[in-house]
DNA sequence: ATGTAATTGCAATTTTTTTGCATTTAGGAG
DNA sequence: CTCCTAAATGCAAAAAAATTGCAATTACAT
């Protein structure tokens, strides 16, 4: 994690290690990551993730209800559980295509993509 | 836009309407909403797209940095310009192949999807 | 080991969102 | 059309979330 940090020219940090490893595990929104950030500041908290938001070290992604953080990696899409909010990533990708497409349409320059898919887990589904 | 209320089991306001219209023309966040508002209460505003949320009429999408509200189409994607914040929507969707991959693989039962590609728009990437 | 710019914690403030309650309104029944 | 009732709104106040300025601390280059 060191390298990643000096690589975008920022401090290594107690605080920012222990941010950046909470949202590793899993998308997480702003209100839990202030619950787990024990004895970190408010606003420290804060500022770290504007930081790496700023650094692309992390990205927002939503669903119907928040914004979640995430660690930015390429190609992390997710499947979204619409009723206990299980998050499972997705590895393969068929959006290169349209964006190919777009990018001839539009005379776009396209730069990232992210995707979430809303749906019910096997596990919800049965409850149905 | 009766009839949508209608349908949807909620009473036709002038509130409502009026924040509808905000909506419809772009998607656009909840300060700018606040700003457009003009004599409408601010807990009438939050309730309103609370309420259109619940009965997605409205959805949120997101963009690196900050909440949407737009009216719920049937496959409303955009094109996000991460210079100008345009957005474009995209027409066509190469998503459903990807939902029927995961459905089979993770034995999900997909709903929705909802996609942001960002990019440079022709004329902000000529500036660059 | 030292110096310096960057980062943090703290306290206070500002901004955003929510709540309770009295008043008003939409829309169905008569 | 008028009346009735549940639903929706406005207002004022409170709660929650995010930001700021500044002094103290810390990372890390030299």
């Amino acid at each position: 994690m060191k390298e990643l940090f000096q690589k975008k020219n920022i401090k290594y940090t107690k605080q920012r290690e222990k941010i950046y490893n909470i949202i590793k595990d899993n998308p997480i929104t702003m209100k839990e990551i202030l619950d787990k950030k024990d004895g970190i500041d408010t606003s420290t908290v804060y500022r770290i993730i504007e930081m790496f938001l700023e650094k692309n070290i992390v990205i927002k992604i939503v669903d119907a209800a928040e914004i979640y953080y995430a660690i930015n990696e390429e190609h992390s899409h997710y499947v979204n559980c619409i009723k206990c909010h299980k998050k499972e990533k997705i590895n393969y990708c068929f959006i290169h295509n349209m964006e190919k497409q777009i990018a001839k349409d539009l005379g776009y320059t396209l730069v990232s993509h992210n995707l979430i898919i809303d749906g019910l887990c096997p596990t919800c589904n049965k409850k149905v």
